[in-house]
DNA sequence: GAAGTATATTGAGACAGTCTCGACTTTTCC
DNA sequence: GGAAAAGTCGAGACTGTCTCAATATACTTC
């Protein structure tokens, strides 16, 4: 269940990596402080950098987001695979889930960031998205297959749900992401489906 | 189930009034079009009058969505109070919760201004959150009276719930919004609770 | 270890947005 | 018709995004 930090993926001059690795620590800490809508001017400046350095190394902010949280991504994808093997299905895809979540939820925005990326197929993001939401695909067809979730859930549902729940998370002072996430999921039991 | 238009509430000047309405009008338009991050100095613009003006009727952003919002919100409620006779107790539930999903899905990003609101005390639009949420509350508590709604569901919860499927509708092309309050009010079912 | 080159950094500047406030203008009402 | 109340104006201080030509630094090769 490790989930890394991320690391520059080509060779770069000595003063490009450090300032690289400053600039995703200070945006790291903005980010789980102040959601997904930081200023990239004062990662910069707190980086002790200009800020055309920072749009040298992340053209955009969304490319700073898939330097921080693609590595995460993967693991959780990973994390997916796993459950496949877990004896009972539907308890396999609530752990997932509320991993998910968990991950999700360290950020604020993150959400937000997560279902536009998966949409967006120019997002840096993009491609993460669809790891994840292949591994949660994995779960939910082994619980449509053993009756266990309703024939109408699609991976794409308990996609929106878990950043759905993380979103709430964030709103809200009280425990209001788990909350959703649980009735949520119970509303994917077979048993609760209603034809017509 | 009529929601009307928002009226000024205080006696003001003629040319006062005028601005008041046009600046609404516009930020009706934004809101719906953009989202409730639209720039108020467009609105100002648009509206023929200097940003100071704008300001002058709506000290915050807040404010503004206030005097759009108050009275649709107040006339949800409104419709909440009437479902409560319904012969269903779930199904008037159900009823309600689409309807309030529709509402907030009108504006983008208004699903986050209410889960803000609920919780804000100093918010402008927190009292009517709270008629809205004391709608909710009769409909919830019927429900769990007669048995069809499951024992722990709270009207915080399908508040956070409503405003979580307007908030997945914005980010997604399908059809995500409807969905995910489907499902989630499937959840709240008695025949679906586990104990522990 | 010096020169040359590839690579990276700098910071000013163009632009857009939020919000304030003192000077000014218009309406109201006696 | 004129004073007071009410409303409007718009420049300006601030923060943020993003670009680019000039400059500086690290790496490579001899």
């Amino acid at each position: 269940m490790d989930i890394g930090t991320p690391v520059p993926r080509r060779r770069m001059r000595a003063d490009a990596r450090r300032n690289y690795e400053r600039l995703l620590a200070e945006a790291a800490a903005a980010f789980a402080e102040h959601g997904a809508d930081f200023s990239l001017e004062e990662i910069a400046r707190r980086s002790g950098v200009a800020n055309g350095t920072l749009y040298g190394h992340f053209p955009t902010r969304r490319a700073l987001l898939e330097a921080l949280m693609g590595d995460r991504m993967r693991a959780l994808a990973a994390i997916g695979q796993e459950l496949l093997a877990h004896p009972s299905p539907f308890e396999g895809l609530t752990t997932w889930a509320h991993a998910a979540l968990s991950h999700t939820a360290t950020y604020r925005g993150l959400g937000t960031a997560l279902m536009q990326a998966v949409e967006d197929e120019t997002s840096e993001l993009h491609m993460a998205c669809k790891t994840v939401l292949a591994a949660g695909e994995g779960l939910v067809a082994r619980g449509r297959a053993t009756g266990e979730v309703r024939p109408d859930a699609t991976a794409a549902d308990l996609y929106a749900l878990i950043n759905a729940a993380a979103w709430a998370g964030e709103q809200s002072s009280k425990n209001q992401g788990e909350r959703l996430l649980t009735f949520g999921l119970d509303g994917y039991r077979a048993s609760n489906f209603r034809h017509g």
